[in-house]
DNA sequence: CAAACGGTTTGACCTGAATCAAGGCGCAGG
DNA sequence: CCTGCGCCTTGATTCAGGTCAAACCGTTTG
């Protein structure tokens, strides 16, 4: 898939307690106790933008959680057409633990490092640990209903409100905070495309017209600015008449 | 919101193990010991068609089952634009244990009935019984990956694979296996519309030149044939060049 | 029986996003 | 320094599905 160093590193993983997720990710309820459990079952790993972690039928011997970068989740159909279906930040959960089938294609949208258990540890684990099903169970619902948001935006949005949505989305997620607000798109113009349902073409063209009307700015091809989130909010609301 | 009767029922609700839904819902691994338990828990409710049983935003006392009927669940936009985020059928699981309010509106599709249980007489159920949480969380990740299949046909598919997708999702679900395969359409072109991200026009123009190019046959307004059900599910992925 | 009504179909026209087609810009390699 | 390559932008044109409008059909109501 590219011509890239393929060497995915499996890192010494460093302890859990001083892990950047440790309070989002599924760990978030474990006592120092089950914390050990986890930390003996661990291994990180990492890939580089744009390699396919997994294709779509794929066996997935293993579940986890990203640690740091971002991943897309898509689906396609025999034709070409893609769609995006998940996009993994920080502390989002990968993987079924009763499935061992990936239903959908992962790719590493940026350089990535996930932390991986196998799977037949962690079912275990979650059939000890109630708490930790609890926790998996409501991290499941939670992204059900980002899923439905998501099928608000992909039904019933126009352009506009389809790429204000996401970019929001992508503020609120990842954005530091000083003003203006400023974050690093994890996704290129074609990856927003497949999010959205769209042409890269129109993604651009939006862009263009949100940066035109001064509801953000644009720093380089990756970097977003905006000094008001709450304007940017109502046009993922309301398509502007101009 | 209509003038019809609004007599809840709540019945006597008949013995779990005389249910129609016993051995595909939320009670589906339950023994006969954690049955009576269900049993002393549950109430079953009745409303009928049109009627709204909860709104976006509003305290939703109970989790539950459908017994019988279908559900919708919608969002909408303040400018009315509305979009179905999720079609209940017997033995769907509905609301949240850990959220006391509804993200969405649940509208009753036609007479439907509920087998409900007070939320937090639910929660101590699934915190006491870890194979229920497993069941909740199965059927959880179940709804996560409809909603991801629902996604591809909202971003991707065309008007005319947007209603095959539909009729051969809904024939799965309830035809009979009589030849031709016959249903009842449990929702009117408007509610296909709002599951479909199209209008109501589109809808039936797509209907039409189905069943024009005989892939289906329609009877009434809600019944729809299919002799060929393999040929309807190839429109659903490719759209027919005519 | 006529009238009203809700759901549905059909037609004519319009428009927002897709498609097709050039370029532009920043960067890596020769 | 030029060349090629990814990625992005912009412009011209097309078309699928939306909008607006009218009529149909089965059922209920007066």
């Amino acid at each position: 898939m590219c011509g890239m160093t393929r060497i995915d590193l499996s890192l010494a993983a460093p302890s859990c307690s001083a892990c950047p997720i440790r309070h989002r990710a599924i760990c978030a309820t474990c006592g120092d106790d089950e914390l050990l459990r986890l930390e003996r079952m661990k291994t990180y790993r990492s890939w580089r933008v744009g390699q396919t972690i997994v294709m779509e039928g794929d066996v997935l011997p293993f579940v986890g959680s990203i640690v740091s970068g971002c991943a897309t989740l898509t689906r396609s159909m025999e034709d070409g057409r893609t769609q995006m279906v998940g996009l993994l930040l920080p502390s989002d959960f990968v993987g079924r633990h009763d499935r061992d089938r990936a239903a959908y294609q992962i790719v590493a949208a940026t350089d990535v490092t996930f932390c991986l258990f196998r799977r037949a540890e962690f079912q275990q684990l979650v059939r000890d640990t109630p708490h930790v099903m609890e926790r998996l169970l409501k991290m499941s619902l939670d992204e059900l209903d980002a899923a439905r948001e998501w099928m608000m935006v992909l039904g019933r949005k126009t352009a506009r409100e389809k790429v204000a949505s996401l970019l929001v989305n992508i503020l609120r997620r990842t954005a530091t905070d000083v003003h203006p607000i400023r974050a690093e798109l994890p996704l290129t113009r074609e990856a927003m495309a497949i999010y959205l349902g769209l042409t890269i073409e129109t993604v651009s063209r939006q862009m263009t017209a949100l940066r035109r009307d001064g509801l953000i700015g644009l720093e380089g091809r990756r970097g977003i600015l905006c000094a008001d989130l709450a304007a940017l909010q109502a046009e993922a609301e309301i398509d502007a008449a101009p």
